[in-house]
DNA sequence: AAAAAGTCTACCGGTTTGGTAGGGTGTTTA
DNA sequence: TAAACACCCTACCAAACCGGTAGACTTTTT
């Protein structure tokens, strides 16, 4: 499950994409309308920053804003900075790896499946970004061709 | 990540697959071969126990054993039995399904691609079960069609 | 210089995790 | 029938993590 953090970090980047190219905006605007802790959401995005996804502009008129076009932000990246590895276990993970004592991995059932579900999540998370996490009607009235039909 | 517990489970699981049709195998033997803190898997298989997947026999020639055939046992279910929800996100859980209070979900972006990361995983792991832990070569010398060409 | 707004350090209570201790209970066998 | 065996149950505990708060500090703008 994602953290209390993470998840506050994806409604704080979305915000921020939304409002993108409209200018810095305010810690406190996004806490508010998000309805997360201000101080905690401080940390957060400080953090963010801190790893290259936000920058920030001080005093009158500052606040946090995309350091970089959203679609250029995989959502694993962030998933990762959060809360750490994507995989289900450390002998799974790309960025993570840590062999387990106690079995063999070249004969390890679970391993294996582990495998599976972290390239299966991987093939979604590394190919969809900041961009997708913006408003899109999923259920349009009419289709995209032929909405007569 | 999966917590101790579940790593645990799983390799004990998988001993007790190897062993199937071998009667009853001891917790002492569980914790030993597969160096797992004795009280803490009794605790752990207790509570297999409890939910359906071992039986366990008590006194000499006792120990625990798996209730039904290794293939009936899906790995979802040893998941949700020890760790609780796959989903990324309540809102996101078909076992642990709980309302997010601050978003909307037909229009969260976030909510869309937890769900694909959801389905992909269950794809997996509601169609492989404990027999599919065991020791199998995964580098066979010879193919398994014309292994001479 | 004052106000605005992010930055930094520190702390803190509650829950979860990963165990440990020790006696209780049911079964088998000598 | 009693000893040995092996699981069962309750309770406890330390460390880490999670979610959040407090407050003073720095930088920028007006």
């Amino acid at each position: 499950m994602l953290t209390k953090k993470a998840y506050y970090a994806f409604q704080a980047l979305t915000h921020l994409v939304e409002k993108y190219n409209e200018g810095p905006v305010l810690i406190s605007e996004i806490a508010e309308e998000r309805k997360i802790p201000l101080k905690f959401l401080e940390n957060i995005l400080l953090h963010l920053k801190n790893t290259g996804i936000l920058d920030s502009k001080k005093g009158k008129g500052g606040g946090y804003f995309l350091k970089n076009s959203p679609s250029e932000i995989k959502i694993a990246k962030v998933f990762r900075l959060i809360d750490g590895p994507i995989a289900m276990l450390p002998c799974v993970s790309l960025y993570f790896y840590q062999r387990c004592e106690n079995c063999n991995e070249k004969f390890c059932g679970l391993h294996d499946i582990l495998v599976e579900v972290r390239d299966a999540t991987l093939a979604i998370m590394e190919n969809r970004t900041l961009a997708d996490l913006i408003l899109r009607d999923k259920n349009p009235v009419g289709g995209l061709v032929s909405p007569e039909m």
